[in-house]
DNA sequence: TCATTAACACGGG
DNA sequence: CCCGTGTTAATGA
């Protein structure tokens, strides 16, 4: 492994730490819709996104999908570091929102660089504060039940991660994000195009807010 | 009141 | 024709 392939985390660590990485370390790459966790599985290696964004997923006893939040380059997954300081198996789904270059570092190096390196520390702090964070205000949302909020900052979400105003997406997709049904997102995308914050194509959304 | 399900019409690819 | 979209009606929480 290269210098120049962990440039987009180099200022997250320690000189000695990216060497660790390099050494350690794995890199993937995934493209959209590709999964790279599921369910029920084993978490043996670590992930920390380099580029490109993902979409991390929970599921219901009935079988239904939620998303949970987008991650992005310099993130990792709060769920999975869980999973390998507590060896279980992950609660989670991951998949691929974009084209994504992925760091997997074995989990038994994990604990020893906590010990080792306080910029690993912090690292992993961040990581959970941040997390905390958005499902708090997740849960936030959920409890003033306010779908058309949610709907907005979803799309804005996806735009964001995707870097690109124009979301390819269809009524039926955001609908199962989201855990509700097509015949209400169809409505409030109509009032959010009323509003003026977004136009429709079949198939795409744009963000009128992020327009250049 | 507001979401869900089912059903339907319209239109573009 | 199939799929995405936009509506409506009935029902339930």
């Amino acid at each position: 492994m290269t210098t120049s392939e962990l440039s987009a985390i180099k200022y997250l660590f320690d000189a000695e730490l990216l060497d660790e990485m390099r050494q350690e370390g794995r890199i993937a790459n995934f493209s959209p819709g590709e999964e790279i966790m599921d369910i029920g599985q084993q978490v043996t290696r670590f992930p920390i996104i380099l580029s490109g964004s993902l979409k991390v997923m929970t599921e219901n006893e009935k079988g239904q999908e939620m998303l949970l939040y987008f991650l992005e380059s310099g993130d990792t997954c709060a769920m999975t570091m869980q999973c390998c300081f507590g060896n279980k198996k992950s609660s989670i789904r991951v998949v691929s929102e974009t084209d994504t270059e992925i760091l997997f570092v074995p989990v038994q190096k994990m604990e020893e660089w906590l010990l080792k390196y306080s910029s690993w520390r912090s690292f992993v702090f961040d990581n959970y504060q941040a997390r905390l964070d958005e499902m708090l205000h997740a849960v936030d949302q959920l409890a003033f039940d306010n779908l058309e909020e949610r709907l907005y900052k979803y799309l804005k979400d996806k735009a964001m991660v995707n870097r690109n105003p124009k979301i390819e997406i269809t009524h039926h997709q955001a609908a199962t994000d989201l855990n509700t049904s097509r015949v209400v997102v169809s409505r409030l995308m109509k009032k959010l195009e009323k509003q003026n914050l977004i136009a429709q194509e079949r198939g795409t959304v744009k963000i009128l807010e992020f327009e250049g």
